[in-house]
DNA sequence: TCTGGGGTCCTGGTCCGT
DNA sequence: TCTGACGGACCAGGACCC
């Protein structure tokens, strides 16, 4: 579901030669879409859009539908004003979750080097391969023939050597198409690009960009690093540069470590009621401290978003005395200092809690609190909470939830 | 036009200890 | 005891990505 700007490609434009070429980027087309498509194949060739209710955005959109000007992320409202003719269709993120390990399996027949960047896309690092399966851009082609027989579902591939020029190639195949870009074509290829390609370039950089006469990577690859590090900040200056002659050192990485955990919703209507936007924090609680135990990971720093009726964000966050994965703590935190927001008299449209800092269960070392001694132990919370964890793996989360009055304090 | 929900990373300000 | 420099931790916010 890349979103990057684009200049016109041709296939081979560049050269063929897949040598130094170890990176394949591989991208899902429209992929909650293509899913959709595959479960409902009567709609194959109508407009479809994946997406909310009226408050959301576009999640994916078939071709058929881009043609009208839909794009992912766009307001839903606008996205059917444009083209009120396609079908819209709720996200199932479990279909797409199932539809997304078959792909990776796929990719991992290939490779144990395999980085899942996202649902729908993936790095893989197929030097190890070559011997056994051939050269990258056949690999590729492998790849995206064994996705569409086997799942039914169109993918993009880019070929490079690097992972950012990799992912460029991937989005300028699109859609369902294999973009190899030599080596020794990586700097004529990334100075035919607008600025905009560049990872990290959003509007706003764009915008201060654009100011200093920046349009283009090439142009901006001929800048002095210095005066890009005062337009847009040192480190992002620095690897801004970087990109735009190539340099991206980045490995495919197999692992990957979770910093934070979090959570949000938005309201269906604006709020302003105390009781409501609790209840929407403790749910919230509960599904980060959900994910923790999960996960085996506890978090040090809690951090609440607030996103009242005007779109202005606010963040608040607390350092805790000991990481915890208990709803109850996060909840208690969340709420304090939802209580210290100024709201300026605004109703609140979102409410959203992160747990942040992570660490291994097993390695921290939870201290007593004040509060553990006035009410319970810490560590009877959470075995309470993991009772429910088990209960919800039995009967379903809707089974059973936390409870307001259970968590009151008793002061 | 009217903006979701999941994340990561960076920057600048403040506070505190040395 | 006061002052300033400096670095680290913490915090809030912004930008960006999918």
């Amino acid at each position: 579901m890349s979103r990057g700007p684009r200049a016109s490609v041709r296939p081979g434009q560049w050269g063929t030669s897949d040598d130094g070429c170890h990176i394949l980027h591989v991208d899902m087309d429209a992929f909650f879409a293509s899913v959709e498509l595959v479960r409902q194949p009567q709609l194959v060739g109508r407009p479809v859009i994946v997406g909310g209710g009226e408050r959301s955005v576009v999640l994916a959109a078939t071709y058929e539908a881009r043609a009208f000007g839909v794009s992912s992320a766009m307001p839903m409202a606008r996205a059917l004003r444009a083209c009120p003719q396609a079908v819209v269709i709720r996200p199932d993120h479990a279909a797409y979750r199932e539809a997304s390990a078959a792909v990776m399996g796929i990719l991992r027949d290939v490779t144990s080097v395999v980085e899942q960047v996202s649902v729908d896309e993936a790095f893989l690092d197929v030097r190890g391969a070559r011997r056994r399966l051939g050269p990258p851009s056949v690999i590729a082609a492998d790849i995206r023939s064994r996705v569409a027989a086997e799942l039914g579902l169109p993918c993009s591939i880019g070929v490079a050597s690097s992972k950012f020029v990799a992912k460029i190639a991937s989005v300028h195949a699109k859609p369902d198409g294999l973009l190899v870009i030599p080596a020794a074509a990586t700097v004529p290829f990334l100075r035919s690009l607008p600025v905009g390609a560049l990872w990290g370039v959003g509007g706003k950089t764009e915008e201060a960009l654009e100011r200093f006469g920046i349009t283009t990577v090439a142009q901006l690859a001929d800048t002095d690093v210095t005066l890009l590090q005062r337009v847009v900040g040192k480190a992002s200056g620095a690897r801004l540069h970087d990109l735009a002659w190539g340099r991206d050192p980045r490995a495919v990485e197999t692992t990957q470590v979770e910093r934070s955990i979090g959570a949000e919703v938005t309201f269906r209507e604006d709020s302003s009621e105390m009781s409501q936007i609790e209840a929407r924090l403790l749910e919230l609680a509960d599904r980060c401290a959900t994910r923790l135990r999960r996960q085996g990971v506890v978090g040090r720093v809690v951090s609440l978003k607030v996103r009242t009726s005007d779109f202005r964000t606010l963040t608040r966050s607390r350092t805790l005395g000991s990481p915890t994965d208990v709803a109850r703590d996060v909840y208690l935190v969340a709420r304090e200092l939802f209580s210290g927001v100024d709201l300026r008299g605004l109703d609140v449209r979102l409410v959203g809690i992160r747990v942040e800092d992570l660490r291994e269960r097993a390695g921290s070392v939870s201290q007593p609190t004040l509060e553990d001694a006035v009410l319970e132990t810490s560590q009877g919370r959470r075995d309470a909470e993991a009772a429910l964890d088990l209960v919800r793996g039995k009967f379903g989360s809707a089974a059973i939830s936390l409870g307001a009055s259970g968590l009151r304090r008793s002061s």
